[in-house]
DNA sequence: ACATAAAACTTTAAGCTTGAAATATCTGAC
DNA sequence: GTCAGATATTTCAAGCTTAAAGTTTTATGT
């Protein structure tokens, strides 16, 4: 899947492969970066920050399944890594009245602060790894892959 | 990291942010549909398809670190995964004369037959995936995403 | 009301992933 | 030759990930 440097042969749909292969190495490299700074800097990891950035934009909290459609894992995933989160006291389970199949998940305010600080440095950092990619062809490359997302979402 | 479909805020920066949480959002969209293909076809995995691919284009064989670097993860995750696929019959390990702390890893006939037969199915998947991405396009945003990654290689 | 289905979530087993420590081998300085 | 350091790989512990199976609760049809 992550085909380097030897070239795909040409050929007809070669460039759609192309493209992917190039879009996988990129976003595994960034990955892999983020994933070793947010180790290093904030004894923290990928898939926890992804839960918490998902948390900081919904204070009200959000279900599990709403976590899980939201970040594209598996429900059973988020399970674990919310019960890591509240073992450390960044995140809160409520049981809701209305429906007791159901607990709302949020940022304890002590992980809302933690938050806060990482998510400010993973912006320089991403300023920074991006650097290279001017603002111009930053906001075309989004609107592609803007249409690809629309497509698949309208796609079946 | 995979925020959605709330827009990023405005501001400095902000263009780089929000290209790189589309293209993690497209990366894994597609990726969790391939694994999902890979497993209901033909009962494999996509870390096991990207180690065989790295093989089938090296027939005369890969160091266990050289997969490593090529594919981006750590070695002993390399071990792991080449481990089942020799256990599998699909890969061979050759000790070496020169080097004794070094094997060259190889596909065996049987997974080079097998791992062609994918590779077919996967190119066409990619093919439907991307179907919506113009040709012309894709090759713009291949463009892109090199000179991000000759960028990246030239940094530090 | 009751059975049945659907929904939300957790649990489980197997595999993937990392970083760090351990092992084995090789290379070079002396 | 030998010993220190470098190199290649494996092992290990902890955590991430998925798909499938299981649990509890809610909704629905009759």
């Amino acid at each position: 899947m992550v085909a380097g440097p030897l070239p795909v042969p040409s050929g007809p749909g070669k460039d759609r492969l192309r493209l992917w292969i190039r879009l996988l190495r990129a976003s595994r490299t960034i990955e892999a970066e983020l994933r070793e700074r947010l180790k290093k800097e904030f004894d923290t990891t990928l898939p926890r920050f992804d839960v918490m950035a998902a948390l900081y934009r919904a204070p009200e909290g959000m279900l599990m399944s709403d976590l899980s459609r939201f970040l594209l894992v598996s429900n059973g995933n988020v399970t674990g890594i919310v019960d890591r989160l509240v073992s450390e006291g960044l995140v809160a389970r409520a049981r809701r009245n209305g429906d007791r199949r159901t607990s709302m998940v949020r940022l304890t305010e002590e992980g809302t602060k933690s938050f806060a600080t990482i998510a400010a440095a993973h912006e320089g950092w991403i300023g920074e790894l991006l650097g290279k990619v001017s603002e111009e062809d930053a906001r075309r490359l989004t609107g592609m892959l803007t249409s690809f997302r629309s497509n698949w979402e309208g796609r079946e």
